[in-house]
DNA sequence: TCGAAGATTGTCT
DNA sequence: GACAATCTTCGAG
């Protein structure tokens, strides 16, 4: 019951999406200011989102572990491309990952989406998920909350303005509570502190 | 509870 | 042909 007050309370804080300006910042503050916001995505099925409480950054092509290293091929084209718009690209032969593309034109740089706290769709999620899993194992790591969002190949470019999946305002997230951190799960520059994530939240994949 | 290894395919060299 | 911004399962302690 108190669980589910909390819910509804965090459901009333969702606003507006975020417009293009916010993107084209620093990849470090956009990062920063992610956590809390709300990352919705709209399908056949239904809705589903979730507050964002986990972002890495990659910051252009001097970033030894951001795809833009290699080059603009067709794969990291996207990172070239417009402020607010998404990359979401294949990893490991079975799952996706979503980035939010930063800054201006031509500079090369995105903030991934690590881990989100379901907020609404939450038995659309399970379903695709599977129902034997806990709230906290829908969405904690870049791969599962693709799984759960139904975030695919169909997203990649797509503008996060106009949907089908876009990032909304959400409750604010105070200086206290955000730990900077390095990244998970890269072998090039893995100690560079370009990781975020929400102090005591159950959410984050790793601490 | 933790660490190691397997799954599986798009992309680049 | 090698590798990858991951997740799951399984076995050991």
């Amino acid at each position: 019951m108190k669980e589910n007050a909390a819910l509804t309370a965090r459901r009333s804080r969702i606003g507006k999406v975020l417009p293009a300006t916010f993107y084209d910042r620093d990849t470090e503050h956009v990062s920063r200011e992610l956590l809390g916001c709300v990352l919705e995505c709209t399908t056949a099925e239904g809705k589903a989102s979730g507050i964002i409480v986990e972002t890495e950054a990659y910051i252009g092509e001097h970033d030894p572990a951001c795809h833009a290293a290699a080059g603009r091929t067709g794969r990291t084209a996207p990172l070239y491309g417009r402020p607010g718009i998404a990359y979401v690209y294949f990893i490991y032969g079975m799952y996706w990952c979503v980035n939010a593309v930063t800054r201006a034109e031509g500079l090369p740089s995105a903030v991934l989406i690590r881990a989100l706290e379901p907020v609404t769709g939450i038995e659309l999620m399970r379903a695709r998920r599977g129902p034997a899993r806990s709230d906290r194992e829908l969405t904690n790591g870049p791969g599962k909350l693709c799984i759960a969002l139904g975030i695919g190949r169909e997203h990649n470019g797509t503008s996060l303005l106009r949907g089908p999946l876009v990032i909304r305002e959400g409750e604010r997230v105070g200086g206290r509570d955000v730990v900077v951190a390095s990244r998970i799960g890269i072998k090039k520059a893995a100690d560079w502190p370009l990781r975020w994530y929400i102090r005591n939240n159950d959410f984050v994949s790793r601490r």
